[in-house]
DNA sequence: TCATAAACCGCATGATCATGCGATTTACAA
DNA sequence: TTGTAAATCGCATGATCATGCGGTTTATGA
């Protein structure tokens, strides 16, 4: 059978050699690299054969989360599980999007670590589920911000604006539309109102902030 | 200890009365109702005293999902875990946005299920592994979409895009960055050109297409 | 019935923009 | 060394925009 290869980068001596023989000590898994910083790590990357990246942030040099980026600039298919005590969402967000498949806390017990492990390995993505929960409330939908932050355009005020985000000039809406070039004038003026914006810049892209486009 | 009160919709006969004894067979668990479609649940809801929620998706009549959005409606702080064999991005990501705190897939085992049922009334979101690789990859930025769709603009024409598009004037545009007029033009010149469009809004659109912006 | 909003139209004018054709300096890679 | 790109600056001009003020018609809900 295939060993499961881990990589462990993580400046903190104790952890790091605990790791390694956390994980060489189970079944199916084996630690081929660790590193005390990411620089040391992305040197070797090219020769590597891994499947599993284990990832601290707060690193010496070069961040866990610049790490990723990096690794994933290599190797795009890598699996990468950070393993860190920030639970801040900016690092967690930073670090998914670079684009780890996984983000554990480091109390996460030796035996959660090693089952999260070979989740990770077989396509999973194992979170502590404080982070989960955080992930999750992302996607949450505030139902007052949405309904309300329509602003109350109209349909037809949405047209105008999405044809002006398509950079058409006053005269080309109005070809389009089949109207006056002084009522889309005018309906611009009432957008403008609304969204309480001065200038085209200004409305398209609180349009879009907004998902109005 | 207080019991975790949980309530069950799910329509397969066999499935719910299994979940039920299996769940009033735990520790620390307690089913306190189940139905077999949204709207019997819904109509109890005002009276009930719950933790938990398990929301299967295919119901008859109002979808789960539809359900986890009353839900939410009328206790916004419900725990909600779905309990489903779709296994779909859409059905995912409507369930997420619509409150669920959890997606499980009806393949967990039953110690499984339970320690979710547990981990979700501590705050947790716990996801098959399958479910979260696919929201963790949601957040993954597509390294050649887009890398190579910033168009190759550098940090200060990316300054003065994120400017234009707070709607500030050429004008103001220079005195925030202690340059001149022009040189504001002849960036964003340079910018159209990157972009391949001809004004304000578009350049605008285009950057939050494209995540410059 | 009355008010409100949407959609339509018109005119005027100062402000702002888009674009053409220059230019210099700095830095970095070929 | 030579070339390229970024960042800076200048001038000119026709095109376009923002905004003020005015208006009509139609539909809808109070």
């Amino acid at each position: 059978m295939n060993m499961i290869k881990v990589i462990i980068t993580e400046d903190n001596d104790t952890i790091r050699e605990g790791l390694a023989l956390l994980i060489n000590a189970s079944e199916g898994l084996e630690c081929v690299a660790r590193y005390g910083n990411c620089e040391d790590m992305l040197a070797d990357l090219p020769d590597q054969q891994v499947d599993i990246f284990l990832q601290d942030i707060g690193l010496p040099g070069m961040s866990g989360i610049e790490g990723v980026k990096h690794i994933i600039k290599q190797k795009p298919q890598a699996t990468i599980l950070m393993l860190t005590v920030y639970e801040d969402e900016d690092n967690i967000f930073e670090a998914l999007k670079a684009g780890a498949s996984g983000y554990l806390l480091k109390k996460t017990s030796p035996a959660q670590l090693i089952e999260a492990i070979k989740e990770a390995s077989q396509g999973g993505s194992p979170m502590s589920s404080s982070i989960a929960r955080k992930v999750v409330t992302f996607f949450k939908e505030k139902p007052p911000a949405r309904a309300n932050e329509a602003y109350g355009l109209s349909n037809r005020e949405k047209d105008i604006l999405a044809s002006l985000s398509e950079g058409n000039s006053y005269k080309i809406i109005a070809d389009k539309l089949f109207i006056s070039i002084d009522t889309v004038r005018s309906h611009i003026r009432n957008i403008y109102k609304k969204l309480h914006v001065h200038n085209q810049s200004e409305a398209v892209a609180k349009a879009f902030k907004d998902g109005i486009l």
